[in-house]
DNA sequence: CTTGAGCCTGTAGTTGCTACAGACCCTACA
DNA sequence: TGTAGGGTCTGTAGCAACTACAGGCTCAAG
């Protein structure tokens, strides 16, 4: 890689340390679609600017607030390729909200029903437990 | 499939509506060995007891209750033979509890960031938009 | 005796990555 | 100049936990 390239830019590695992301996952969503394809060295080698980098932390950003894929190909304007409006910004976003309380509520309903019954347990060393029974493990 | 064969049993399809799992989940639980091969007919078909609706059922339960296949196999005894004990089953449970505990403040904290970037979206017909902003969308 | 439903097998697809294998390439050091 | 070591390239296979076929049998009802 001459200097002129090298100075120019990251290569997957750079990016990959830059952003925290892992290096084939750089790759992954560039086959999907969610990176743009970045112009190459003579010899193949990928080279990514700091927009790159700040869309690629935009994409990990927003899958740890859990967002689907589909969502943040949305959120970048990747559907319709305008860059979407903070009314569309807003519906995705409470949309994923009411999943989000969804999976609160359940896990709470899960959280509840597993204490209730460790609560229960002796914890003695016998087969007859209130988890299995709970369960419902009479045909074992 | 004759009378006595079908008298005493259920086909896949009858387990499958008794318990509401997914046809194919059943073969691929047996698959797996969460389910015992069962007996089958002359022609191949299997035969299923209540037993095994019964366990059927308890693994649609973990399965509900969150519980990891691994976490499955330890509560039905397939990990060292023997049923385990209600100190193994609880000591699983509080584990899974743990497990449950962290995903519920995951989920809260990403429910705060929605919610309030979500809260202050004007909502209007414009690429500006504050759930943008806080994902890091400088870069788009 | 036929028709249509149900079952059998193996295999491929799903989501969102992650991890190779085998081939290049690039830099640094002797 | 040679070479050792890293890095990168491609395509492909694997993971969990199912789900969905295709193509062939079998069964029960009319």
């Amino acid at each position: 890689m001459s200097d002129h390239e090298r100075e120019s830019g990251l290569t997957r590695g750079d990016l990959a340390r830059a952003t925290g992301c892992n290096i084939e996952t750089i790759r992954y969503y560039e086959k999907i679609g969610l990176l743009p394809d970045p112009p190459r060295t003579d010899a193949g080698y990928r080279i990514y600017s700091a927009a790159h980098a700040t869309r690629l932390r935009f994409i990990l950003r927003a899958r740890e607030l859990g967002f689907s894929m589909e969502d943040i190909r949305g959120l970048l304007g990747l559907e319709d390729g305008a860059a979407p409006t903070c009314a569309e910004v807003k519906e995705r976003t409470e949309r994923h909200l009411a999943d989000v309380h969804a999976k609160i509520a359940d896990l709470r309903r899960i959280e509840s029903v597993l204490a209730e019954t460790a609560g229960r347990c002796s914890g003695a060393d016998v087969p007859d437990c209130p988890v299995l029974d709970t369960i419902g493990s009479l045909g074992r």
